[in-house]
DNA sequence: CGTAGTGTTGAATTGAATCAAGTGTCGTGG
DNA sequence: CCACGACACTTGATTCAATTCAACACTACG
């Protein structure tokens, strides 16, 4: 049996829906990291930077927008102290930033799923205050700031998306702190997970079922766990019945008692 | 004796450095929450939004800044759920901002002195996710947000200044998720002495010898630890010759040896 | 002067970390 | 295609840092 249920998960979760849909021609569809699709044509612009533009300010945006090549697993998006040149969106895939301390040991400071944004930790200092690193193939629009500002003065839609932006990424920080400062391993835990399953459920993906791309081990560093009390917990949750685990995949079986243990 | 040396550093402290001083006016000197004082006379200015900005711009920012009545020490900034209308300057004072969880306890987010920004936490949602309120008698500028963002479609200045201080708070934030995922209670307790410490000398103040303004509980409840080993943590510095305690009272006696605690 | 709020300290308890051993999984190259 | 090695994960036993519970002291304020 290779997962839950007896077929392959893993394939038709992770390809299939994420790509960036172009209207009709069938061969983008396949290709999630096509360069050349645009902010109009694509299915994520609803949960980006675009929102709440029309289709004229969405071109100018278009016109500043970088599409990359893709990032393999484990390839580096930035560095710590990297010049702040960026934000960019992720288009497909997933990342995690992190911060390595004085002896070397790192520390997960979030994870970063499609139409989610991610370099905002440059732009207080001008340079990046944390590494982020592709969690699997993936790719990204590059959005160079200067031309963001600029942009930004010209159209106030932009400019008050883009403090939209900004504050919710501090309202999801300080959440962190809450649930840090007082939630024990299975509540963090708990927390964790309904938050995959929004993201998952934004993206048009069950929120029921999905792959975890991140170890055991880069969990606990983001909920200040080991990989040990994580791997506890997840077992003790597959008994408890409220999930079933079988490696990376997780089945969220009893979403109101998740949602229970963390009020 | 009332204190670490024997003479009274509470009121010599807290009053008088952290007036907005107004030029030559000695009457305004003494009275910190005078509304008549304008950006550009601030002492504070350069701590605060004005920064970069020229003498021009700053008089357009202070044509939007209402300048409120103090707070008393316990009164409410805001409350939790309060629609969002304005961030707010910290002028003098301090504030903590804290959030109620479902069983009634509460969580300290963040503690903000002179010179700070306030009410980010309202940006993202168009409503205050903490409740502030003030830890002593207290002033502050309000900005009414949506003038500040019309404002910045004419100041570009304005508009990257607050980009950064949006980032900066984004980046703290960060550093305090890392703080709670990792550090022991007194390597977290050393590092919250030492921005305490870092934010006095901002405010020209010492920063060897300052007064807490907040309890045991709330310093506990940011730092993700209960008072008592909050407690125990200073008497513990306190030992090691590292600090002396006399109740609200810190003098930090080995500045390297705390920084040492948190590398 | 009394009381409520704040802070200290001690003893017992406990949740998560640490240490340790072993299994499972995946990607690579022969 | 399989074997190998490197990672990733699980589970158990033990330890330990911080919490909890409890008693008491201090301070500040009406």
């Amino acid at each position: 049996m290779s997962n839950l249920n007896g077929n392959n998960v893993s394939a038709s979760i992770a390809a299939e829906k994420l790509a960036s849909s172009s209207g009709n021609n069938p061969l983008l569809r396949t290709c999630p990291q096509n360069p050349a699709v645009s902010c109009s044509s694509c299915r994520l612009a609803d949960l980006c930077l675009p929102i709440s533009l029309n289709q004229n300010e969405i071109s100018q945006l278009d016109e500043i927008i970088e599409r990359n090549r893709p990032l393999k697993k484990g390839e580096h998006l930035y560095r710590q102290r990297d010049p702040f040149r960026s934000v960019f969106a992720v288009r497909s895939g997933s990342f995690k930033s992190y911060v390595l301390n004085a002896d070397g040991q790192s520390r997960v400071t979030g994870f970063y799923m499609p139409g989610e944004i991610l370099g905002m930790d440059g732009i207080g200092k001008r340079e990046h205050m944390n590494s982020v690193m592709a969690l699997e193939h993936s790719s990204i629009c590059e959005i160079p700031f200067t031309q963001l500002e600029k942009l930004s003065q010209q159209l106030p839609n932009l400019q008050s998306r883009f403090f939209s932006i900004m504050g919710n990424e501090i309202t999801k920080d300080q959440e962190i702190h809450t649930l840090l400062s007082s939630y024990s391993a299975e509540e963090r835990l708990a927390s964790f997970l309904l938050s995959l399953s929004a993201r998952y459920a934004r993206c048009q993906l069950s929120p029921e079922r999905f792959l975890l791309h991140m170890t055991r081990g880069d969990i606990g560093e983001y909920l200040g766990l080991t990989l040990e009390t994580v791997s506890r917990v997840f077992s003790g949750l597959q008994k408890k019945g409220i999930l079933r685990v079988k490696n990376r995949e997780i089945e969220i079986v009893e979403m109101g008692t998740l949602k229970a243990l963390v009020q």
